[in-house]
Order: C-alpha cells, then structure tokens, then sequence
DNA sequence: TGTACATCAGTGAACGCGCGTTCACTGATGTAC
DNA sequence: TGTACATCAGTGAACGCGCGTTCACTGATGTAC
C-alpha cells in the first residue's frame, strides 16, 4: 500500500487515534485490519469493474465473511463509496504534497513541475481512483460534502500557496498574454476571494483566474491520457510535458522577462 | 430533438437511406419510428440514472414492449450504448460545426470562440451525453473503434482545419510563450502528423501541440465545469470565457504581434 | 387481382444471476464488581 | 482473582428486486406468382 497516504494505513479519523496498535485489545485490532482489507478490497474492485459495479457483496465475500457481515464495519453502499473518495482525495494529496516539499521552495518552476508530474504519476497508478473524484459522477450517489470538502481542495490549497509565492516573488506571468479581461475576471471568481482559503494570500481575481487556467490546462491533460480523449498518442509523457511547460507559463513568468 | 443532428432524427447508416419515408410500407416506417423510439428513451435513461445503469428492460418497458422485444431492434446492450455514443459524437459535431459555420472565415478568433461556445452548450445541455463521450470509460464496455473513430474525430478534424488556417494567415502564436521545446513536441506528437487527418496541412509537431494545448484548455474547462471539479464557482460562463480566452492565446496571436 | 408463402414484430414464460439490506442467532471478547 | 453480565463479530436464511438473454409462439405485413 501507498506509504505516502495517511488513511489507506489504517485507523480513520473516528478510531481510536494515536494509538499504538500493541496496546490495543484484541477486538480493536482485529476492527482495524477488518476496516483496512474492506477499503483495500473495495479499491481493487473499484481498479476493475469501475465505481458503478462496487458491491458490499461481492467485498464481503472476498475477504471470506458472509455477506451481512459487512455491515459491522460500513453503513451502506453509498457510505463506502465516500470512504473510497476520501481516501483518495487524501491518497492525491499527499502524493502531490510530498513531491512538492522535496523540490526547494524558491525554485518556483520546479514546484510547478513536481505537482504536476506527481498527479500525473498518482493517476496513472490508479486510474479508477482518478475517475473516481474527477471523472463523471457516480450515479444515484451525491457525495457528503462535509466529508468530502477537506480533502478534495487539499490540493488546490497547495496550489494556492504556491501561487501566492510566485505573487510575492514578483514572477507572475503577464496576464495580457492570455488575453484577459479583469472585469470578466472579477465577476467569474472574485467571491471566490473570501473563502478562507486565500485567507493568508493577496491574491486577486486575475492571479486566481490564471491559476485556474493553469490548474485546468493541467487537469485537462492528465484527464485526456487517462481518458484516453485525444486518441492514441505517440509519446504520452512528452506530451504531458509540454502541456505541463504551457499550464506553467500560465502562471509563471519566464526569468528574463 | 436536435434538428442539427443528423442521426438523432432517424435513419441509421444502415436503413434505406435517402428514402421518403412515405414511400415506404407500413413496416418500413414503424421500424424506423421505434428505432428513434429507443435511442430517444435511452437518451432520457442515460440522462437520470448514468450509462452504468442503462437496461435494456427498462427502455422497453418505457416504450410499452416487453422486454424481450427490443431485441428485434438492438443487437444487445453494449451496441445499444455503441449507438448512443455514435449519436453523441455525431450530435456534438453537428452542434460545432453549426456554429462554426455561421462565423466569416477570415475573423479566427470568431472561429475558436464559436467552437469553444457551442462545445460548451452542448455539455450543459446534455451533460450525460458529454459524460458518455469525455467522462469516465463505462466499465466492462470497450466501444468498437470502426464504430466510433470517425465521429469522436469530426470536431477535431474541424479544429485541425482551423489551426491550419490559422497557421495559413501567419497568426499561429509564438509557441515559446508556452514554452515548448520543439525536440519534445517531435517526440510526444510527430508520429501523428502522418495521420490521414493532418494530410491537407502543413502543420508541423509544434503546431499540433500548440492546438492540444489549447484544446485540453478548453475541453478542461468545460469538464471542470460540468463535473463540477472546482467546487462552487461564482460565475460559471465568467470563468469560461477567461478560459476561452486563454485557450484561444495557445494558438491565436493578438493582432498587433 | 387474388392466393400461397415468407418474413417480420411483438408476446410471455423461463433461466440463472447478483444485488442491498434486515433479522434473529451463536459464540467469542471485554468489563465491572 | 474469579465470576456475571454486556458488548461485539460473524452466521445463515430470507425478502424483494432488477438484470440480460433465449426460445417457441402467434398474428400481422409484405412479396412472388
């Protein structure tokens, strides 16, 4: 298992936490290895058949119980699904985090660079779970936000500090280049400003459009490989590099300007 | 139903074509009635419950048949989703290519902006159509690349024709302001140049990586919106056209270059 | 024009399957005194 | 330390459901002579 991830180790955030496995009863280890192989087993179905076809039965019945017994360890269908998301929402994250904090924190590009190729390699190891958060909505199922919310803009927390540093360091890049209008900016993400997120930053709406433009264009190609949208493609990863060059430049100016 | 797509109003490539429909006898035109029948129902299916759970029970028990009868229609329910994804690419291209159409030739700009708009439209207007054909793989479905390689390419081959033009017009934008390095765009995309496709161009692998670039931009733009990726956003076409915008600066330069 | 035959649309029953979830139960583990 | 009780894990049977697909069939429509 990924030992970058936080919660695909084990205990979730309603376990006892902190402590030492040792120290616990029988029952309470043997609950934590039982919750560990569900959320193991239920992503190797995800990795097969798709978040569609997921089945507490067809789970259970891996891990050797009957198929009621499942229910001593998750409430439902939809409630392990949102499990599966959040593990993956936090599996991304500190895949990208800990590419990110290996890269020093002044070279701006290369902090760019790590967290793109970071989610590029994170979905191409697990493409059902990149589906699973930014592919088409599973249907019949509406994810809890108030678990999902957290995890899901880890990431972009990441990015919104790195922004702002780029901001500080005087290198955005010139946002005529993209052709854009601040007013049209100010309307389509300026509100977005008061969330707490950009809190710590003097982000505007234009810095914050050009980040998501960089965002999207990034997205876009780690979702056009793995969707495979584009058709077959010669040389995947030397594309994905010069589109990750294009989504930089969005943000970044070059250092002679 | 779309009067701009050409298979969603009848006739499949292998029905009598060409053929008025009131010269035809009774069976002729129920058959090709409950044809469109069926792809309209499933179409409605798709819409509320996902192509996952597309069944072929439940569009014939919508169209009053038992269940066994829609197989006098539909070869099984993979070919019924094959059709549906056939009808969808078609039904896009149609859209765009409209829209395209309305634009004078000379005024580039116009033409991107219309492509990325109706693409756009046609997304919010059926996003489970889009979701068929730009989301998610369905699982345990591969679609017959015979079937689908033409029109999954019809928009593209539209935007090869205009990147071309662009190109023609000497307005193709400094591709250093992407930061491209032509050795690596030979390698990512150069293969794809000997395509059928690129035969009446004369664009080379930075030009075709140029027009990627600005395509995923776009096609990411209209994902993330439509899968909601980035959370709540205050003003949806706002942020769209920023995008727009920034996709068509990939490959457009401004006037005064 | 009428008749005999071939084609086709749609029926109804059936096969075998997997699903989510509930429920009363047995036996093991933990806890309070 | 040992005992009585409470908690929990896992069982096995059942409910009701929907699915894709096959098959032999009836009756209507079309076609060749």
């Amino acid at each position: 298992m990924d030992p970058l991830d936080p919660t695909s180790t084990g205990a979730p955030a309603d376990a006892p936490a902190d402590t030492p496995a040792a120290q616990l009863g029988k029952r309470a280890r043997n609950r934590l290895a039982v919750e560990a192989d569900i959320l193991r087993v239920a992503r190797e179905h995800l990795a097969t058949d798709g978040a569609a076809a997921l089945s507490l039965r067809a789970v259970a019945r891996d891990l050797g119980m009957v198929s009621s017994g499942i229910y001593r360890y998750v409430e439902s269908r939809d409630e392990l699904l949102t499990r599966l998301i959040v593990d993956s929402y936090w599996s991304l994250a500190a895949a990208v985090r800990s590419a990110h904090d290996t890269v020093p924190p002044d070279d701006l590009e290369a902090r760019w660079d790590s967290v793109g190729r970071a989610l590029r390699a994170w979905a191409i190891n697990r493409p059902h779970d990149f589906a699973l958060i930014y592919g088409s909505p599973v249907p019949d199922y509406e994810a809890p936000s108030e678990r999902t919310e957290e995890p899901g803009t880890a990431v972009l927390v990441l990015l919104v500090a790195l922004l702002d540093d780029v901001r500080a360091a005087g290198r955005l890049a010139d946002p005529r280049w993209l052709g854009l209008v601040p007013a049209r900016a100010e309307t389509g993400v300026g509100a977005m400003l008061e969330s707490p997120m950009f809190a710590a930053t003097r982000l505007d709406a234009v810095d914050l459009t050009q980040g998501l433009a960089a965002w999207t264009l990034l997205l876009g190609a780690v979702t056009s490989e793995i969707f495979a949208q584009l058709g077959p493609v010669p040389d995947g990863e030397a594309l994905f590099e010069c589109l990750l060059a294009a989504s930089r430049r969005c943000v970044i100016a070059p250092v002679g300007d």
